[in-house]
DNA sequence: AACGCGTGGAG
DNA sequence: TCTCCAAGCGT
């Protein structure tokens, strides 16, 4: 039995109840899906997403609202540029394809915050193509139960969509089923940190735990800093403006962050990625993308 | 090809 | 506490 027929039947057992993979989701429903899952865990996108399917069931209905209320709702789910994006996707969705999300991989690539993977993700779960899908935890899957190493290095595209490519059986039915098994594998039994290999379907044929599943060899990947950062100075910030309910004077953004140079900048960062606007010539007042009056009538 | 980009939960 | 890391993307 191939590694794909193997996994996908781990999967028809074991697979979690996501909302997103309930036969006859939109293709829409399922791009807002990935994107949101996009360095975010399922249990956090979970609530996120039926909120924000209910409030805009299609990519028409989005455009219809500014991009600050998609900042909104995005709430905390972290790396708000997703939710500008996805707007932006909405608006490109509607201009160039009239409101119908494309099956069209190229196409898929082509709108904003769609990459590689989340292309490829939306061709193959939504519209049944064939498609190698690699994100983090098949890279993870793959390097270990068929390299034999611990930890997949870098994303090397070209190379993990040639590997994955193998894996795959012909009928893209049985492709796309395969992919999110491997993806399912990799979250919920081949993790990062300890993976669960007494319930793992690869465990007699895995290359890494046939060699006793060895540790990570050199350093790992510097650790990125948080506590202090621009990203964290752009969160509050971003905290502020999210609960707003009119434009908000700079004096109150300044007492987010004490350090003058690092809060000037993380707020140009924010203006610059079109996230946040000035809303008068000299700045000081800001709202996020797309707050214009008369959502904030002048008090007369 | 690294790096910047949020947030919160688990170990 | 602190470190790691969670279905990446754009530059």
């Amino acid at each position: 039995m191939t590694l794909a027929d193997s996994v996908t039947q781990w999967y028809d057992i074991n697979a979690r109840d996501l909302p997103w993979r309930v036969p006859g989701t939109s293709a829409w429903a399922v791009l807002v899906s990935e994107v949101m899952l996009q360095q975010t865990p399922v249990v956090r996108v979970t609530p996120a997403w039926h909120a924000w399917m209910e409030r805009w069931p299609t990519p028409a209905d989005l455009t219809q609202d500014p991009p600050s209320e998609a900042i909104r709702m995005w709430g905390r789910l972290g790396y708000p540029r997703r939710a500008m994006r996805l707007h932006a996707c909405a608006v490109a969705i509607v201009e160039r394809h009239g409101g119908r999300v494309p099956d069209d991989l190229d196409q898929l690539l082509a709108l904003p915050g769609v990459g590689t993977y989340t292309a490829r993700a939306v061709a193959t779960f939504a519209y049944g193509q064939r498609h190698p899908v690699v994100d983090t935890n098949v890279r993870r899957v793959v390097s270990r139960a068929v390299a034999g190493d611990p930890d997949a290095g870098p994303a090397t595209t070209t190379a993990d969509l040639a590997a994955m490519a193998e894996l795959l059986p012909i009928e893209p039915a049985r492709a796309a089923r395969a992919s999110i098994a491997f993806m399912e594998l990799g979250a919920i039994v081949c993790t990062a940190r300890s993976p669960r290999c007494g319930v793992c379907p690869f465990e007699q044929v895995c290359a890494w735990h046939q060699s006793g599943a060895p540790a990570p060899a050199g350093p790992t990947r510097k650790t990125q800093k948080y506590a202090g950062t621009d990203r964290q100075v752009r969160g509050l910030l971003l905290e502020v403006l999210r609960h707003a309910t009119g434009p908000v004077p700079r004096q109150r953004l300044d007492t987010v962050w004490a350090d003058e140079v690092q809060r000037a900048r993380a707020l140009s960062g924010l203006v610059t990625d079109g996230l946040v606007e000035p809303l008068d010539s000299d700045a000081d007042r800001f709202v996020l993308a797309g707050d214009h009056p008369p959502r904030f009538p002048p008090l007369s």
